[in-house]
DNA sequence: AAAATATGAGAAAGCGTTTTCCCAAAAAGG
DNA sequence: CCTTTTTGGGAAAACGCTTTCTCATATTTT
């Protein structure tokens, strides 16, 4: 194995200067630092990773905290969506990214572990597991993070989202300007945090003009479907609904066509997220959506400009969503 | 910061005892292990693992590569399930998972990197990007490796995977004993290795006895559905399909549905993998399926068995596919 | 009781960089 | 031409552990 030793000696320099010169710094001439780097190249010099990580205090990684479990891959697609994005975005800054499974509950002893022993330079959490305890001991500690996803509770935490709230009002302003005034929402169960917000916006969009019915479940298909079926038997039928996300969608168009209900003849249908078979199902869905890859790296390259100036603080952070139109919504049907 | 050293001075002992007792050497006797033990829990005494990591001279951390992009998690859920299992067994075993994005093209050039760089103690590689230059390179840097999936040329390197060749001929058996004699195959284009080896397995069980229509396209919905209308106007129209993936059982159904084909009264759909929808799709598919979690904490074990005793060779390693009945199948209609 | 062996603990040598000083030589200024 | 400043490069001190060697002391063997 070629060190950093060998380097200096054929190239007559002692190591202090073969490292300046392959760190760039000003301090070594641009000829030396030619000649050096091409000695080093020659020679297949390729610094030691540990080594460095030891010198530099500091490892040029980070991690990934999340809920992991059977399955998750199935389930939140998104979450490793985000995932590959922030990889992405930390290759390009040198970064490397490892990944760590935790709960709720023992989140905070990796994060203190990571912080004590100095294994990643900072944190990318996904919101799910963030707790008030979790907020106190990264702030307490001064630990760079980015939340991915929108904390439950206000605090001093960094985070950047999907601006969902935003995203339930523009699903309620679509449908408020196609004329619906009979308007159903199937959400999720109180503890999901993405359909609670999206909520919160549609309500807040809809409060007054609109008479809204709202059912709740799980955030499956299975569920969707029966919660369809709920609002076909419900006394004021509503002309639109509102899915939280692609599953109940997808559950909804199903229980729809048992019943031969037409999508969006007699009932339209709006949707958040772009899942890859939301262009596919019958109809293709028209959905509010956003980029979640670019969350990712949008959350990498914070965290990193976090790590390199301490005093960067971004306190939030929020993409924004759009409307893609498909078919599954229309005019209401005055008829 | 406590470090080893302050641990040591409030023991009253040498930093190398302290050392061994945390590390569980047997050169210290119990009492002072214990004592030691205790007295480095009390000051919160964590050793710093980059510190660690360079005396050691290994990382404790394996990375996996693998081709991600956009959409990845949505097109390939299999393969986070895989990175999932994998974390939960590295875990056990004190590594640190760490992801990178590569192609074939450059996978050398990261495999290489991290050798020589040694910023990693083994690689998990998914066989997409597995190339015949990248074998050459893991045997002759004895590189510490599991490759996951069948890599599509003989040779040195240690891979796990299910069995697809035997998914295949599991399925073409069912259909035989359902007694199906015209047999449709939806499969993925020449390059899909999956697929690939899913319709060797089924060639061979039904080789002699059985008329067999191959259809190739895209593993998608579309393709499926596309390819599921020409399969209806063929001349000897099959009496089953078998689906070399979930994509295209979905889009095989849809076709059907717009036909009005009844499945699997008309027609029997098989098909393989076990994606979480392929229980709710209508009627529910019948597939051939493996845990793909088990597979990656599979692989995760294997590659630290690998790591700590560089003799141990596992050259292949499969994972047995399992017949999952639901309802798309059924006897052979006589009438 | 002397010799051989086993046991527990410490001293010190790494591990391979980065980085902080420091100094000579060269350049600039008076 | 002498003094001051700049510039390029080297010496050496970290960085905080692990691990090998060595050595007393305690234990066993002859």
């Amino acid at each position: 194995m070629v060190k950093i030793q060998d380097v200096a000696e054929r190239a007559g320099t002692s190591i202090s200067t073969v490292s300046k010169a392959l760190n760039g710094s000003y301090t070594i001439s641009p000829e030396t630092t030619a000649r050096i780097k091409s000695i080093a190249d020659e020679m297949g010099y390729r610094p030691n990773a540990r080594a460095q990580t030891f010198a530099r205090k500091s490892t040029r990684s980070v991690v990934f905290l999340a809920k992991l479990g059977k399955d998750t891959a199935f389930e939140s697609p998104h979450l490793f969506e985000i995932l590959t994005g922030a990889e992405a975005a930390l290759r390009e800054k040198k970064y490397a990214l490892s990944l760590q499974n935790c709960t709720a509950k023992n989140v905070c002893t990796h994060a203190h572990d990571i912080k004590m022993s100095k294994s990643a330079d900072g944190l990318l959490i996904h919101a799910s597991v963030v707790t008030r305890e979790l907020a106190l001991l990264l702030t307490r500690e001064e630990i760079p993070h980015i939340i991915i996803g929108k904390p439950d509770f206000t605090s001093s935490l960094c985070w950047i989202d999907n601006d969902n709230r935003l995203s339930g009002t523009l699903a309620a302003k679509r449908l408020k300007s196609l004329g619906h005034k009979k308007i159903a929402v199937l959400a999720g169960h109180e503890d999901d945090q993405i359909s609670e917000y999206r909520l919160e916006g549609i309500q807040s969009e809809l409060a007054h003009s609109t008479h809204i019915q709202i059912y709740r479940g799980a955030s499956t298909i299975e569920d969707g479907a029966q919660m369809a079926h709920a609002l076909l038997t419900a006394p004021r039928r509503a002309t639109a609904v509102i899915c939280a996300n692609n599953f109940l969608a997808v559950g909804c168009l199903r229980a729809f066509r048992q019943n031969n209900i037409r999508v969006p003849d007699d009932i339209s249908l709006i949707t958040f997220d772009e899942y890859p078979f939301a262009k596919f199902t019958d109809p293709p869905l028209t959905t509010i959506s956003i980029d979640v890859f670019d969350l990712g790296t949008q959350a990498g390259k914070l965290l990193v400009s976090k790590i390199k100036k301490p005093g960067f603080h971004v306190q939030s952070h929020s993409t924004l969503p759009v409307l893609v139109a498909r078919a599954s919504d229309a005019m209401i049907n005055m008829t």
